[in-house]
DNA sequence: CGTTGTTTTTAGGTAGGCCTAAATTATTTT
DNA sequence: AAAATAATTTAGGCCTACCTAAAAACAACG
C-alpha cells in the first residue's frame, strides 16, 4: 500500500524527533534520503493526505499517531533483521544496517511475530539500541558515554551512539564489540583522547590503546564492578 | 535497478515455459501476474530494451540468457525463503509460497550465499522443487505421479505437481507431507480414484483413504523398498 | 475469400516518485 | 526597517507502472 519512499522517509521523521511534538525540516529529511527537498516535499503531501503526518507549510512535518505506529513497526523490523543478520548469518555490525534496510520492508504480522520469536524475543540490536514493540517507541536508557567514565572505573560498552558505517569499522578496527569491557586509564586534558585498557566480552584479549574523544563520545557503556580481567 | 514488477514478469515467463525456445503470450502472463495484457506488453517493452527478453510482436515473448539468469536467481531465493519459512518458523507449506513472494527481492549476492549456507544449502524447497544455483535451471528429477504407482507397491512423496494454496491445503487435511509413505491399495476404474495407505515420513500415524484422481495426480513419489510400517 | 472471434498492440489517462529551476516565504544581518 | 541569505514551496518535466477502451493483426472456419 505504502510505497517504499514513503516508509523510508516515515522513518526518517522519526529518527530526526519528528514524534515528540518538534516538527523536522524539509531539507532535512531531505538531506538523511539522499533527495532533493521538493522530492521530499511531494511525498510528505502524499504522507498527509492518508493522516500519517501533519504538515503546516514552513513550519516541518511531524508524525501523527498511525504514522508514529508505521514508523515504529519499521525500526523494530529493521532492528530484528540486523539481529539475524549478526547473530545467525555472521554479518558484522557495520554491515547489517544497508541489508536490514532492504528487508524491513515485509510487513506480514504473522510473519514478522514468528521472526521474533525465532530470535528469541531480542532487547536490542547489535548497535545496542532497543527494539521496540506494539507500536511503542523506546529510547536507549541507562549507561552514560564512555567520555564521562572516571579514569580507573571499569564500563561495559552497551551501545554505539553513532551507528554509520564508518564509525562501527573503526570500531572493529579497534577491536571493541557490544559488551567490550573497558577502562579508562588516563585523560588527555590537551585533546581530550583517552588511554584506555580494552578487553572482549568474555574478559579476554586486554588491550591498551589511546581513543579519541569522538571515539569515547560515542560510545555507550555502564559502570560494572567486576572486571573480569581483575589486576 | 530492476523494478519489483519487471523482476515478477521475467520469473513468470520462466515457470511458463519461455526459456525453451517456446515464447509465451502476454495474455498468459497477464493472467498470471493478476493484470491486464496492455500491463505486461508494456513492461516486456521495457525489458526487452535491456535485452533480457525476446518480444516478436504477436509471436510472443521468451527470456534471453541473461533474462532467464535473472529469473533463476529469483527462483532460487524464492525457494530458499520457503525452506526458512518452513523449517525455521514452523510455516505450514501452504503458507511459505505468498511470504517468500515479498521477499525474494533482495539480492545482495552476499547475503544470498550466506543465507544459503546457514540453510545448509537445502536442494528443494518444501514443495520437493528443487532449488536451482548459478543460474542454472533444475527440473525436478527422479519418480512419477502417484497414479502411476502400481497397486501395492510403496512409495515416497517427494514433491508436488501443483503448488496451488488450494491443493496444498488439501493435502495438510489428507495427513500428507513430504516425505509421506504411501502405498495403494486398489485403484476405482470407474472414476481413476484409488484406496491409499499413508503413513508419517517416520512411518508412523498409518491411516487409509480414498483420493481422488486429481490428488494422486499432482503428487511425485519415488518407489522405496522397505516401508517403515511393513505389514 | 471474406467474416467472425480472439489475441495483441496502440492510444490516452492516472498516480507516485524523481529531477531542476524559479518563485515565494522566513530569518538574519546590517 | 530594508536588504541579503536561507529555507521551502510551486511549476514544469521525465519515467515507470498501472488502468480502460479502441484499433489492428491474426487464425479459423464456412
Amino acid at each position: 500500500m505504502l510505497s517504499i519512499a514513503s516508509q523510508d522517509c516515515l522513518k526518517a521523521i522519526l529518527q530526526l524527533g519528528g514524534a515528540e511534538g518538534s516538527p523536522v525540516a524539509t531539507t532535512a529529511l531531505a538531506r538523511r534520503l539522499g533527495t532533493r527537498p521538493a522530492t521530499v516535499h511531494g511525498v510528505v503531501t502524499t504522507l498527509a493526505a492518508r493522516d500519517l503526518v501533519d504538515h503546516a507549510p514552513y513550519k516541518g512535518v511531524a508524525l501523527t499517531g498511525p504514522g508514529r505506529e508505521v514508523a515504529v513497526g519499521l525500526v523494530c523490523r529493521h532492528r530484528l533483521w540486523e539481529v539475524f543478520l549478526f547473530r545467525h548469518l555472521g554479518f558484522r555490525w557495520d554491515e547489517v544496517h544497508a541489508i536490514a534496510e532492504q528487508l524491513e520492508h515485509v510487513e506480514d504480522p504473522t510473519f514478522v511475530e514468528r521472526f521474533d520469536r525465532f530470535l528469541g524475543h531480542p532487547e536490542v540490536d547489535p548497535h545496542g539500541d532497543p527494539i521496540p514493540r506494539d507500536g511503542v517507541a523506546v529510547h536507549p536508557d541507562g549507561g552514560c558515554s564512555l567520555a564521562e567514565l572516571p579514569d580507573g572505573k571499569a564500563g561495559r560498552i552497551i551501545g554505539v551512539l553513532d551507528s554509520s558505517e564508518g564509525f562501527l569499522r573503526h570500531l572493529t578496527q579497534l577491536g571493541v564489540e557490544l559488551g567490550s569491557q573497558v577502562v579508562p586509564r588516563l585523560t588527555h586534558d590537551f585533546d581530550g583522547s583517552r588511554s584506555v585498557q580494552c578487553s572482549r566480552p568474555d574478559g579476554g584479549a586486554v588491550s591498551e590503546a589511546v581513543w579519541t574523544a569522538e571515539t569515547c563520545n560515542r560510545l555507550r557503556v555502564v559502570v560494572i564492578s567486576f572486571p573480569a580481567y581483575s589486576a
